[in-house]
RNA sequence: GCCGGAGUAGCUCAGUUGGUUAAGAGCACGCGUCUCAUAAGCGCGGGGUCGGCGGUUCGAGUCCGCCCUCCGGCACCA
């Protein structure tokens, strides 16, 4: 039997799923339930990336054993699954044994193959990005991502992985495999990252207890993501279940986030390549959706809650909305207007308004029993034949929003053939009763096929949609049911809207709060809610003795202009009180330098010098800064004198 | 500045390797029409120099060069 065997990448527990998390789920269950329809024995696998220095972090904060955390994790995160009918076979956690055994049998495998060598790593450590920093990039000695810490100078035993050895052999393999990474813009990217030629990487961290030991040297475990990317081969029994993993292995597709298709399409195949084992066939490098063009981030506020968006309107109309709005492969922008929208045109309107005068004019004319005529137009059937090649033809390649879009084409091809064939008025004129039997029945057949083919994306409405046309929704089979059949009776029942039409409402575009409210409630109406900053746990708070070793003053400033070269740099130069001092902000895509002047600013009065583009910075002017928004200083509205101490 | 991505109708965007789905779809707007249906459906229409200028070609949203604008990342957010 032909088999499929697809992932998604594994999510870190850090936080809750949100709309692009789900997006991902989704788009790749469109898939798993599009290769079970044509026949494919599907494996698809989801999973949880729990071996996170953050994670155990987090669980501690929260006083929690770190397994005892990601249990609570997992629960979340499967309830949100389920609640979007995402069909996952099985469910990865890294901490599993089956898990550790996968990770132990490539270790073992790439360390005997000679491509793990011992090396010593030295260099500031940043705990909390779990990563190297250059002393260059750190801030004041602290790291230029965490500013309040201080990295750690770290001389570890490290093991590093040949992945320079796989330059080669890996471009050989794109030539080779042309579409193994899609869509091409990915994949020209990743080529031109190889081609620039790849170094050694470090792959285990020592002195750790959460992660999983190299079972060549316990006393380093492997480093997180490295340990990540074996989930999918660990899953379908490597180092344990030998059969299983014969039977799965190599993964048909990895669907990932565009963000990680250097892990997925570099690193990833060259690992295997040193173990010796075959590579996943294709990977796809999805985008990101948007909220109203901005990107979805915690700290602006800008999260959509799957949940809340599926209860909103249904989990169909969310993943139709999802796959046939966004071309699978580039981004996508998520609003609440257009998500209404698309409800009210693609739902409501077209599929919904269509079985319900569908239905009820089989009713009226036939008492619910449709079956062919004998004066057979077949224009729907070379219609409905027309969209299954194309359906198909872009499902294969993973066009999703295509297949999607083909499927519509038959739904509004049987919108358009009501209106050229006029049942009502055949239904007046026993003549053409047999004319009358077969628009009928094609209308009928249509809206079978287009269900079929819509299954995939919305497979509870599917079923529904076959209920109510007499045809079974069980073990479909695109091969049989994915044509167009000119036989058979259909016990048409007829019933309520599927769809309500909704009543366009102010929806405004609010983002919803990082705790959003109940499921259900309507996004807020009321003006913008300014971001909140997550709270900080108690534990990462400092004593107020920290905090007066920052010295904050007045600043007045005489003089500013743009940094040459620079797109963010102003050089600044301010009355401190005692003397004036040169400084340099990076708030040059906020102010014009003229609008700086005369004010009066805060500034940190006794931060250690530092040289940006050739300039050296006595100080730091304090402003708010949101992520990726625009900063805005610290001003007054009566400004004290200058060198006036803030606290 | 470097590296990516993008500029197509009022809005959101499709446009497989250059040539009969090239100038498109949906929404919005205007007009018309049907009455089976969820005030849904169907038809017609307005409106675009396909960012600009060159080039290759018998033929260019499509390929090449230069330029403009926007977005993202980095250099530079001390």
């Amino acid at each position: 039997m032909k088999q499929f065997f697809l992932t998604t990448a594994i999510d870190y527990v850090n936080s809750r799923p949100h709309l692009g998390t789900a997006y991902e789920k989704i788009c790749a269950d469109v898939i798993a339930r599009y290769k079970r329809l044509c026949g494919f024995e599907t494996r698809f696998l989801m999973g949880n990336d729990e071996h996170s220095q953050n994670v155990f972090k987090k669980a501690v904060d929260e006083g929690l054993d770190p397994l005892a955390y990601c249990d609570q994790m997992e629960r979340e995160f499967r309830k949100t699954w389920a609640h979007l009918d995402v069909s996952f076979d099985d469910f990865i956690r890294t901490t599993e044994p089956r898990h550790k055994a996968g990770v132990t049998e490539i270790a073992t495998r790439l360390w005997d193959a000679g491509d793990i060598y011992e090396g010593v790593y030295e260099g500031w450590y940043c705990v909390s990005c779990e990563e190297f920093k250059q002393e260059k990039d750190l801030v004041n000695l602290n790291c230029p991502l965490h500013p309040t810490l201080k990295p750690e100078w770290i001389k570890e035993k490290n093991y590093f992985f040949r992945l320079s050895k796989y330059q080669q052999p890996l471009l050989d393999h794109f030539a080779a495999h042309p579409d193994f990474l899609q869509p091409d813009v990915r994949r020209n990217e990743i080529l031109r990252l190889i081609e620039g030629g790849l170094i050694d990487i470090s792959i285990s961290r020592a002195g750790q207890s959460w992660g999983i030991p190299l079972p060549f040297d316990p006393g380093s475990v492997v480093y997180v993501w490295f340990d990540a990317l074996i989930n999918y081969a660990s899953a379908v029994g490597l180092g344990g279940d030998q059969a299983m993993f014969e039977k799965w292995w190599p993964a048909d597709l990895h669907v990932i986030g565009k963000d990680i298709t250097r892990f997925h399409a570099v690193i990833w195949p060259a690992m295997l390549m040193a173990a010796r084992l075959p590579l996943p066939r294709h990977v796809f490098g999805h985008g990101f959706m948007t909220l109203n063009g901005q990107r979805m981030s915690k700290t602006l506020g800008t999260i959509v809650d799957p949940i809340e968006a599926a209860d909103r309107l249904g989990v169909d109309p969310l993943r139709l909305y999802l796959v046939k709005e966004v071309a699978f492969g580039g981004d996508g922008d998520f609003s609440w207007e257009r998500y209404e929208e698309r409800y009210n045109v693609d739902l409501a309107n077209n599929l919904g308004n269509l079985v319900s005068r569908v239905t009820a004019m089989a009713h009226r004319y036939r008492g619910g029993r449709v079956a062919p005529g004998a004066s057979s137009h077949d224009q729907l059937a070379r219609l409905g034949e027309r969209v299954v090649v194309d359906y198909r033809h872009a499902m294969d390649r993973f066009a999703l929003h295509e297949g999607a879009a083909a499927a519509y084409r038959l739904i509004d091809g049987t919108n358009e053939f009501i209106a050229a064939t006029a049942p009502w008025k055949l239904a007046k004129d026993p003549a053409s009763a047999d004319q009358l039997s077969q628009v009928l029945f094609d209308a009928v057949e249509a809206i079978r096929l287009a269900a079929v083919l819509l299954s995939p994306v919305m497979p509870a409405s599917s079923r529904e949609i076959l209920r109510r046309v007499g045809a079974s929704s069980a073990d479909l089979d695109f091969d049989r049911d994915g044509r167009w059949r000119n036989d058979g009776e259909r016990l048409v029942l007829q019933e309520g809207p599927l769809w309500p039409r909704k009543e366009t409402t102010t929806v405004t575009d609010n983002p919803l709060p990082p705790d959003g409210p109940a499921p259900g409630a309507l996004p807020p109406v009321s003006a913008p809610v300014a971001p909140t900053a997550p709270a900080t746990p108690a534990s990462d708070r400092i004593s107020i003795e920290d905090f007066m070793k920052v010295e904050l003053r007045t600043a007045k400033v005489l003089t500013a202009e743009r940094v040459e070269k620079s797109k963010k740099l102003l050089k600044l130069s301010v009355d401190v009180g005692t003397e004036v001092r040169t400084l340099v902000a990076g708030i040059a895509e906020a102010y014009e330098p003229d609008a700086l002047i005369g004010k009066t600013v805060v500034i940190v009065f006794n931060l250690k010098p530092a040289k940006l583009m050739g300039i050296e910075s006595n100080g730091m002017v304090l402003a708010a800064s949101p992520d990726g928004g625009t900063p805005t200083v610290v001003s007054f509205e009566a400004p004290p004198p200058p060198g006036t101490r803030v606290r």
